[in-house]
DNA sequence: CTTTTCACAGTCGCGCGGATGGGA
DNA sequence: TCCCATCCGCGCGACTGTGAAAAG
């Protein structure tokens, strides 16, 4: 409906959009038509099912060897002309993605009903145009059948599909040959936008909207090109995956998996504080590729319950990993994947439903792209990781200093007077900044209600969120960064149904009555650079307030508080672009810190000055390449300012604060 | 020289078992 | 006195990045 309005092109029924995908192949140098026809004709049974996955890949492989002119000359991407990604070139190019945040909300979520009749003009319907779009599949048979758990198969033909869809549509100017399941990426997109564009399978019955929920958190990593560890016996992503889906059939069943691809066909080496390239990627790598969220199958209704996180999805170097229970992907070591989201229906036992063409939906986030490595390359991202995953607590050996605020800004009470009570003093002055720009990442984090679990508290949207005075715009700022403007009546009317009884009152009581242990984590996030963390750090003793704020929730993502979504953050005149909103302890404690918009650009035109601190070790407070800045986001708030933010978070804390 | 592997220390959550308190 | 529920402390395992050693 209104949801393709929201997106800047004409909208077109998936089936046709699937068709193109297949057929665009041609155009593209693969073979053309291939996996259409092998989709037609696919068994439905399951053990076909699996069968046939090999037989897909296989298809898919045939599309591997083909170029992608179309990007390279459309896409006057910096990449392309140097694969050298420094800070700066990544600022160009972000420069252009992020500019789509003051578009509008709908930029933040993906609709998989995005028309495919746009492939004349695929920028302005993906922001991130090219970038996104082009997808390989896997050569190999293993690609899905090894982790698939569920006896459902991703069916080739469709998933195929929505790679020669992307193809055809966003066709990116590389040329690869053979490999499981590749998406080369440019960051071309004149466009821009934030959220990476969905690749839509079909399904005219269901069009899914998937937000990716810690996106600020991808975000700041993906500034600095994210790393992720990958060990033999499995690390981890961070930040990890986590996603709102709305959109789907209530009572329709789905499977949820995360597939990584090669995201561009290049081997990257970090040197001189730079990602460079360094020949081609070996994209015949063996493994699975493919992560089934633990509660497929499942139905639309329990998807878009909740947030879905893939906290537990675990990457490895070590090929012969999936052999046991646990899934991992498969990856090698200094290549740059992209983690993509699909969404399959199936039948009530778990076998995908082959009854229609449109039940596979993939979705592509490009700031999910990240570079595998066995150890970190950029301390950036070692410091980012550290500042803000939990269990790299540990390291965080300026802690005290780190998140400790000035005197000078402390507020009543004073801390030494009751330590308590600095925990649930919102302290104005605290939450408003850090709020803003990490608070809404810590919130997001703490959405699960059990560590380390898949699953996460019910999202508030804005229905459970703490809402006073200010609770319009809050709304708005909610809506707008997990609902799209259109969609929100009709997101809202989801959750008042699906939620409301359900899940309003449940989800919400844990907060509500356990007084200080439990808010604290909400409110402090369980991310140390939320202003109440920082302010909570600088009041009390570090251990006490570890304790406190982790305690009862994890490190999983919880959904943002309407209150401080990205609308605030936009609100604030730009004051506080994509990497303002990063720092907010930072600006404080000193330690890892974003870049201020007005330094930002200054950093782009210097990327040798980012490639002088990108071999450093951890930076001490002040130390950081960024540390020229942060101060500066939260002074450049008035006082007025302050204070309406201030209280802001002020209810969205006494929200769970007072049951 | 670059990349990978491994042991390490630190943090945290979970589970178990014992201690404690209230009610029958 | 016994039973049950709750609380608390401890140990274990999972997880992290570090840094040195090994491997290529």
């Amino acid at each position: 409906m209104q949801l393709e309005s929201l997106l800047p092109g004409p909208s077109v029924n998936l089936p046709k959009t699937f068709y193109n995908l297949s057929t665009s192949s041609e155009s593209t140098n693969n073979s053309p038509g291939s996996t259409h026809i092998d989709f037609q004709e696919m068994d439905r049974t399951e053990p076909e099912q699996k069968k046939f996955l090999s037989g897909g890949t296989a298809l898919l492989d045939e599309a591997e060897s083909e170029t992608f002119p179309g990007n390279k000359a459309s896409a006057p991407d910096a990449r392309k002309s140097s694969p050298v990604i420094s800070s700066g070139d990544d600022d160009l190019s972000s420069a252009r993605r992020y500019n789509i945040d003051e578009l509008g909300t709908d930029r933040y979520f993906i609709s998989s009903s995005q028309p495919s009749s746009d492939v004349t003009n695929p920028c302005s319907l993906f922001p991130y145009g090219g970038q996104s779009g082009s997808v390989y599949s896997g050569s190999n048979g293993s690609r899905y059948s090894s982790s698939l758990h569920y006896g459902s198969v991703l069916p080739p033909a469709g998933f195929s599909s929505a790679v020669c869809a992307s193809r055809s549509q966003f066709a990116s100017g590389y040329q690869f040959g053979q490999g499981p399941g590749c998406l080369y990426p440019s960051y071309p997109g004149p466009g821009s936008g934030l959220s990476s564009m969905p690749i839509p399978g079909s399904g005219s019955a269901a069009r899914a909207q998937v937000y990716l929920c810690n996106r600020p958190l991808w975000l700041k990593f993906h500034r600095h090109q994210t790393e992720m560890i990958i060990t033999k016996q499995g690390r981890r992503m961070f930040p990890f995956l986590s996603f709102n889906i709305t959109g789907l059939n209530l009572t329709a069943h789905y499977n949820v998996f995360v597939e990584v691809v090669l995201a561009d066909p290049n081997h990257w080496r970090f040197q001189g504080g730079k990602w460079v390239t360094c020949g081609k990627a070996d994209n015949n790598m063996q493994g699975n590729k493919v992560y089934v969220h633990p509660e497929s199958p499942n139905t639309g209704a329990h998807w878009m319950r909740q947030e879905i996180s893939f906290g537990k999805l675990k990457l490895t170097n070590n090929k012969g990993a999936n052999n046991n229970n646990t899934q991992m992907i498969v990856l090698q070591s200094l290549h740059k994947y992209q983690p993509r989201l699909h969404i399959v229906e199936v039948t009530e036992d778990g076998v995908e439903d082959m009854s229609s063409e449109a039940k596979t939906q993939t979705f592509t986030f490009p700031e999910n792209q990240f570079i595998a490595v066995t150890a970190y390359q950029n301390t950036d991202i070692t410091q980012l990781k550290i500042d803000h995953n939990p269990f790299a607590k540990g390291f965080r050996d300026n802690y005290d200093s780190m998140y400790t605020a000035p005197e000078s800004d402390r507020l009543t009470p004073s801390p030494t007077d009751s330590p308590r009570s600095h925990q649930i003093v919102p302290g104005a002055r605290y939450a408003m900044q850090p709020f803003f720009q990490d608070q809404f990442v810590n919130n997001l984090q703490q959405n699960h209600r059990f560590y380390g679990g898949e699953r996460a508290v019910p999202q508030t949207n804005g229905l459970l969120s703490p809402q006073s005075e200010d609770s319009a715009a809050s709304s708005a700022a909610a809506q707008r960064w997990f609902v799209g403007p259109v969609q929100q009546s009709g997101a809202s009317t989801k959750l008042d149904l699906s939620y409301d009884g359900e899940y309003s009152a449940s989800s919400l009581l844990p907060y509500g009555i356990k007084p200080l242990p439990l808010q604290s984590p909400h409110a402090l996030g369980y991310y140390p650079d939320s202003a109440f963390a920082s302010m909570a750090a600088g009041w009390s003793s570090r251990s006490s307030y570890q304790r406190k704020m982790t305690t009862g929730l994890p490190w999983s993502p919880r959904p943002s508080p309407p209150a401080y979504s990205d609308d605030l953050l936009s609100s604030k005149d730009k004051l506080l672009d994509e990497s303002s909103t990063v720092a907010p302890a930072a600006a404080s404690s000193g330690s890892w810190m974003e870049t201020p918009p007005a330094l930002k650009a200054v950093e782009s035109l210097e990327s040798g000055g980012y490639a002088m601190v990108c071999k450093r070790r951890r930076i001490s407070p002040g130390g950081s390449s960024t540390d020229a800045s942060p101060t500066i986001k939260c002074e450049d708030l008035s006082s007025e300012e302050y204070n309406k933010e201030s209280h802001k978070a002020m209810g969205y804390y006494a929200f769970y604060t007072s049951p």
